[in-house]
DNA sequence: CAGTAAACGAGACGGTACGTCGTGTCTTAGG
DNA sequence: CCTAAGACACGACGTACCGTCTCGTTTACTG
């Protein structure tokens, strides 16, 4: 992760490397045991065996501290070659919903979101450390299809890029709408569905320029 | 909304009818200005003009509360008839994304979703009545599209359960991902994208029923 | 005790007379259990079987029910007849004293004493219903021991007056205070001190009119 | 007064000397303004320019703080040497009659002793700060009235302590129960009528040693 | 290798909201 | 008109957490 504090210190003290690992881990213990709502800084810094000073001198509040904590579950995400481009898909989709099915990302995830929807910084740094983070994953499945001749290469940069966003969006979005908001299973069919409707979408359109995907 | 307590009661003072959409309006109005971790229910009664008691008689607390509030506003989603499939979804996608552009959406709709993480009853609350409630476009449009040949019908009531719920999550899913976690406009450029990879991957999947779509 | 509305009403139904003394004794038994402070009307009107209604159109507050249900504590002291001005005395001190341990009486008449200080309409009201009430036992004590010929006939009334309510508080204080504020035991050895040393001052003082006593 | 908590703390933040004081002040000019019923501890912990949580860190509740409050009113009380028993006693008298006609020593020493008849840590600490600490003023009078041979000597330490006790409550419980439950003004003839009999009470008792006084 | 500057633990501090409870008033239906 | 039942506006309760502060102590780099 980025530093907290940009500017470097030459004098005093160094701050515990330690000690951003312990408080980050207890903030995802706590997540799982309390949720977003009742975890207080105070119980994690009691957890972390940190003075709440520690906790303040390196994260702003409840808010930043919650989605670094989250950010670092996102990156056990891996995209093993399966064979096929439906396969990868399929993968990376159980991955996605086995990560949201653990507590401290349901609530934490959520609740950093919402507190996004009123805090500009708060909502970029979900952005950076999360979604641009995580859309490798479409980058480098859609290489790994064009290598294997499953996907045509793609010329123009902006039209790629957009769609790896749309992607990018379709996916999660349905993963953690039907994991966290319809709140039914995210299973091994429900992901053949998924995965077959967006697959044939996305060839669909790229025979179809009208609506520039 | 369904009544909150199921008890009639015959004797005593009745409830007071207005109060209960006063102090709906009040949270939406409080969501507006304070977002869901800063909204406190002292507030909400001054609001609405109400004592705190009342508001404790008639809510458990503030997610249950919040819910209803926020529930009320996808009532507001229709379908209005625009000539073809692509259309109305392209213009039900809109009007959605213009609902969560509104604080109140924002805010209380995942601030909801982050303590439902961790409350059965929450959880379920949000699934009658925003998911359930709102899968009345999705069947309300493919009942229009196949009268207007664009759809097949489904013989097995199942297989079209599974494609509403599918078709839901996907659309649904999408439009908040982008609007709230990617934190990117959702604009009729993008709109068109989604639909023609929603429709063209539907329609694909209906002509090869192995992944029983 | 006398009517606490002074209109007495000639239509309607009629106020039930068993009400207010259920109510009374409900306050004394609220008392015993909870001490003035955590006495509560609500409290009061579950125990004596009445609507809260009922207590508010018949006493204006805790204090003034209070009042009343301890006023009529202090009417089951008498003055049997000892045989000596000392004797009564000192059978009355332990009388007083046996009502002062009752838990009702503890904490109500000093709660409303509190009260009082701030309050002239209650302070009158406790003058009349208890000090006056009870200043009886002075006067018939001093009557008795007149026709035993252990006091002299006192032929001014003012003087008189002056000099019972000067035993009153002597008196009535030093048991209260012992018992409430000093919290040391009332018992037949500390009544013997306290009758002797009053008696001895008054029969010292009414040789020495210098002191007006 | 003694400390509140016993164990002294060698790290932490120390707590603020200058609370304690203004809280307590505070706390009278609250019982001059409310009385003991309306007296709440967020209003005293806004006039001290306190939070509440520093308030209840240091005192129970309000019994508690309120009886520290009260006991530092009785400390103001002397005994000039006036030249007399009979004078020194009078012009206590007249000073204890001054210190309850304020309103924060009626309101409070009343309340508190209301709340103490169903506490007995509270009546423990009122007998303790209050009783036992203004006791030394007849002990004082007493000493003087030896030196001016006014009073002899007394050989039994256990029949001192008892005469010592019974004055106290004879003097203390007339005078505050002339002026707070009999609502009659303690001026200075009565203070002299009452210094009258206990005078001559005393030295007629000292000659009858029947009484043990 | 002593000085110094910052990090650290502990916990008090001024605030603010909590969810509950009591007050005194009111609004209903029934006697 | 009284009564029981209970909802109502108001406001205090005592608790918990917030984010800041003030201590005394520890730890590394620097002169």
């Amino acid at each position: 992760m980025q530093s907290r504090t940009p500017a470097p210190r030459a004098t005093g003290r160094p701050r515990s490397a330690a000690a951003d690992a312990a408080i980050l881990a207890a903030t995802r213990a706590a997540l799982v045991e309390l949720g977003w709502s009742r975890l207080t800084l105070s119980d994690v810094a009691f957890r972390a065996g940190v003075a709440k000073t520690t906790l303040y001198r390196r994260w702003a509040g409840k808010n930043e501290l919650v989605v670094d904590a989250v950010a670092e579950l996102f990156d056990e995400l891996e995209l093993p070659d399966r064979g096929s481009l439906a396969a990868d898909v399929e993968g990376v989709v159980l991955q996605f919903a086995a990560i949201l099915d653990r507590p401290e990302a349901r609530s934490g995830l959520m609740g950093a979101v919402a507190e996004a929807a009123r805090d500009d910084v708060l909502r970029e740094r979900i952005r950076a450390s999360i979604v641009e983070r995580q859309k490798r994953l479409v980058v480098e499945g859609r290489a790994r299809a064009q290598e294997r001749g499953e996907l045509p290469y793609e010329e123009d940069p902006r039209t790629a890029a957009r769609t790896v966003d749309l992607i990018f969006d379709l996916v999660a979005g349905a993963v953690v709408h039907r994991a966290l908001v319809s709140s039914e299973p995210v299973d091994a069919d429900w992901a053949v569905s998924l995965t077959q409707v967006l697959l044939l979408g996305i060839a669909g359109a790229a025979q179809n320029p009208a609506g520039s995907v």
